[in-house]
DNA sequence: CATAAATAGGACAAATTTGTCCGAATAAAT
DNA sequence: ATTTATTCGGACAAATTTGTCCTATTTATG
């Protein structure tokens, strides 16, 4: 459903909100230990949340990734997703026609816009804060 | 959400349950200017859905494809999906995890596995018969 | 200031998916 | 029987995605 990239991505911005709601910021390396990733590969995919604003990175000696207390509520995994993946999700028809829209749709545009509309609503409504609670009460996992 | 072969796939068997309809078997010319896909491509396809008995192919001058008329009503979108793709579409966690079950669910978990259920339910309530009908009437389209 | 620890970014490599080419096999038509 | 039109299948090529490596830059700390 999601790139690889887009699934590192969600893990290590989940992994690096549990952190910073407890104020520690934290590295490439134990984010990448945490959530069982390619280390080199996953720092490209945290540039790339940090160039949309999705956290913060500092450079130098104790430096890592974070994200602000606010933020964290504010984040929708959508925003995730569109930080790495784009519109590739919600857009595009799934036969893969060029132009597929309610005027001259395929065979089942009505079918996928429904499916379509349900993941969009999830992926809206779901904030990164809430993709914590799991984790911290030893409810969810983030690798294995 | 599928891929490009998977599309292919789909958009040719439509092609072909429709010009099946009215007993004209079909070569993988027509189809693939049809569907507006790569040809040769196209026909790798073609093979692996005539494998997986989802059509049959006639070789030979005047051969082509075509799908016998009880069998349109009988093969769903999710065969043909599956013959293509595999079970990677209801498989697989959301966010790339090995293992992910209600017991250690990834922080999506629930949520993906509803998606993924409504999915599931179209794939297989959708016969190629019901996706030919729009075609036939000039309401739906497999290219542009 | 020097050193060490960390991210940034470019170039490259590997793997996968997508797509092409061509000869072999098959079958209808002349 | 030969020709022609077609699918089959293997090998290859291109494009994309995934992943690695190395150097530069930055910053805390002694």
């Amino acid at each position: 459903m999601f790139s690889k990239a887009c699934e590192y991505g969600i893990r290590a911005a989940t992994y690096i909100a549990t952190q910073s709601l407890t104020g520690r910021r934290v590295s490439l390396r134990e984010i990448a230990e945490e959530i069982d990733s390619p280390m080199a590969f996953t720092a490209k995919i945290l540039q790339q949340l940090s160039r949309n604003q999705i956290l913060d990175s500092a450079k130098g000696a104790a430096g890592g990734f974070e994200i602000e207390r606010a933020r964290i509520d504010q984040i929708r995994l959508g925003d995730i997703v569109f930080a790495i993946d784009g519109n590739a999700v919600y857009a595009g028809c799934g036969l893969g026609l060029r132009e597929c829209n309610a005027a001259k749709p395929c065979p089942v545009h009505d079918k996928f816009v429904a499916i379509r509309n349900d993941l969009q609503q999830m992926l809206e409504n779901t904030s990164l804060y809430e993709m914590t609670l799991g984790l911290e009460a030893g409810l969810t996992y983030l690798k294995r």
